[in-house]
DNA sequence: GATGAATGAGTATTCATTCAT
DNA sequence: CATGAATGAATACTCATTCAT
């Protein structure tokens, strides 16, 4: 590859404007106009930086995978007592913060990205890959130490997936008039019921 | 509203072409000459029939989900056999041809535009209430009949609902490499688990 | 094929433009802004019109070359007097009538075009293939009348297009400078010599 | 002039790049970027050994143009044979190594520049009447000889440079289907024809 | 002596929309 | 009822050039 030596850091810099710029305008709107309203610089710096908006976008998409998946993994990695991880675990793929952490609106742009763009469609299947695996040797681990008592490790995985995108799913549409906190409260104990049965 | 004296059957014909349009590429694909390369007539038509992009847009969410909900009432609504009505309910909201009726693509392209339009914001609000609702109303009956055992009712509906939208939402992610019908089987069970105790 | 219906006036008009914008600025002068600079229409009527630059540009080509062809062979089709066919002949394609129809700067862009157009070099070799047979034509006609005395005809055409492009091309070059009459004199007298033997 | 201290080595480097990047691209898409790509160092150094980009398609020009001459004057200045010198002259002006000496794409895009540039146009003129003094005292000195039977020497000196050039033109638009060395005998005989009578 | 970050004007092209017919 | 000509703003992207280091 050999990433041309444009400083990294203005890179990652950029990418945040585009994160604005679709947090506030939606794909459509986030034209390198917009994008570039948001920063110092001339817009052409953008594809100086970036060749194409494509690569742009993807730019934008990996770090959002990035930060996904980083304040997950970080959140629980130092946990070793294994029934706090488990708590610590369950609160978090329901927790505000994860939630939060990147915007729902640009999250969900970048899923409506890869549906019709290949390189991006493999992230997001990457990255939900990863975070089944993730799921599996937890839900592993926490059966060893007798914490929950299921039998499909694998099918139940994806079953706490498809709950925790679909509690995020609920909460674009309803928005407002949708309570997070008893939201989340509800979610936790359903899941901790099926796994503990 | 005064619907304009267009002719309705020639606009909802239209609508199947922007249907068509978004599925094969994507919103910002989706051009009034793209839409127009789908159909006979000049794409001034589109512009004629609908004032604008955005009614026609409009247009198609309301289509979507029309079809979403008439499908899901449709195939209950005659079934007074409770049992029967229960099982067939389950079965229903995670089966190949609920979630196939509408396109995934288009559906997930029309949740995005609700993102950030406020008049599809709305109808997605008031047809996932709709919804909800119905799935109460539901759940009340079978309670009434002791075919679930459930304490919050209105929790439970959002719960099954997250659970329906996540489980759509793996698989636009997972596609091919994701067995449908293997997770719809697991995730039937789990929900049966859940409701009958 | 089927030409949509713009009209082909509207066409041949924006033609005439291109022609003069070339003319005036060269090929990368001859942008569609400067070439709608020369209309009355808005610069987006050019590829209304014409889909892409290179579209019109082919336009171009085509119009010249056929200005260029039509010129040469209407002027002698109806000159049934052989000798007096001969003599207009060498006389018109030493012409300032004829090398001024097209103008010379217009010509050799179109020709440069040509050499990295492959679209563009056909034109320009079919252009040449047909003249060159009907120069054959010519020589065969009046060498069996008698008024001329050769024995290679193909080569003694080719030989002569080569002439008069080699005039042309002297003409760019020294322009002010060169005396055209005297030379279109000295050049016929050469050909005629040649060929009268 | 007062040429500037850059390394004249590296600027006639540099022009190589040039012309390759003609050659390949033709004189829009030898845009500085594309030049660059040829080299090793950064697009920036052409224009720090040349400021602008008219200078270095006008280094180009004279490098061209230099070649062009050199190539004609080394091969025939030291043959003092009088007849071998004149025969030599003949083949060498329709020679494959002369025309191929600068590649015909090349040598016309040059052309073309000095349509619509001044300082080249002023070039191409000076080669030309260089070009022609040349033949003129080349054939004074045949006729002195007896070699060659002719009595309009400059006008003669402005055939033979057009038959040469359109030999040229006819080459680069035929290319492939031209036969190059049966055309080259065919055109030598012609002017020899000429000139001897 | 050379680099590469940064610029801003300019490129062809696309777009939704308007309007006269 | 429908067309298609015309628009002009907007699009991503490219360009030669400048400048600080």
């Amino acid at each position: 590859m050999g990433r041309p030596n444009h400083s990294d850091i203005k890179r990652s810099e950029i990418v945040q404007y585009v994160y604005k710029a679709i947090q506030d305008h939606g794909i459509e709107g986030a034209t390198l106009s917009t994008i570039a309203s948001y920063m110092d610089g001339h817009k052409s710096l953008l594809t100086y930086y970036f060749n194409t908006k494509e690569e742009l976008f993807i730019a934008l998409v990996d770090w959002c995978i990035e930060e996904y998946e980083k304040f997950y993994f970080e959140s629980i990695k130092d946990i070793t007592d294994y029934r706090e991880r488990y708590e610590k675990s369950i609160e978090l793929i329901f927790s505000r913060q994860w939630h939060e952490n990147i915007n729902v609106k640009v999250f969900y742009s970048c899923l409506y990205l890869s549906m019709y763009n290949p390189k991006i469609k493999i992230r997001f299947k990457d990255m939900y890959r990863r975070f089944l695996e993730s799921l599996e040797s937890e839900l592993t681990l926490y059966k060893e130490k007798g914490l929950i008592n299921i039998d499909d490790i694998s099918g139940t995985a994806s079953y706490i997936l498809a709950i925790v995108e679909g509690f995020d799913q609920l909460w674009i549409t309803m928005e407002d008039s949708h309570d997070f906190e008893k939201s989340s409260k509800l979610f936790q104990q359903q899941v901790r019921t099926m796994l503990e049965g």
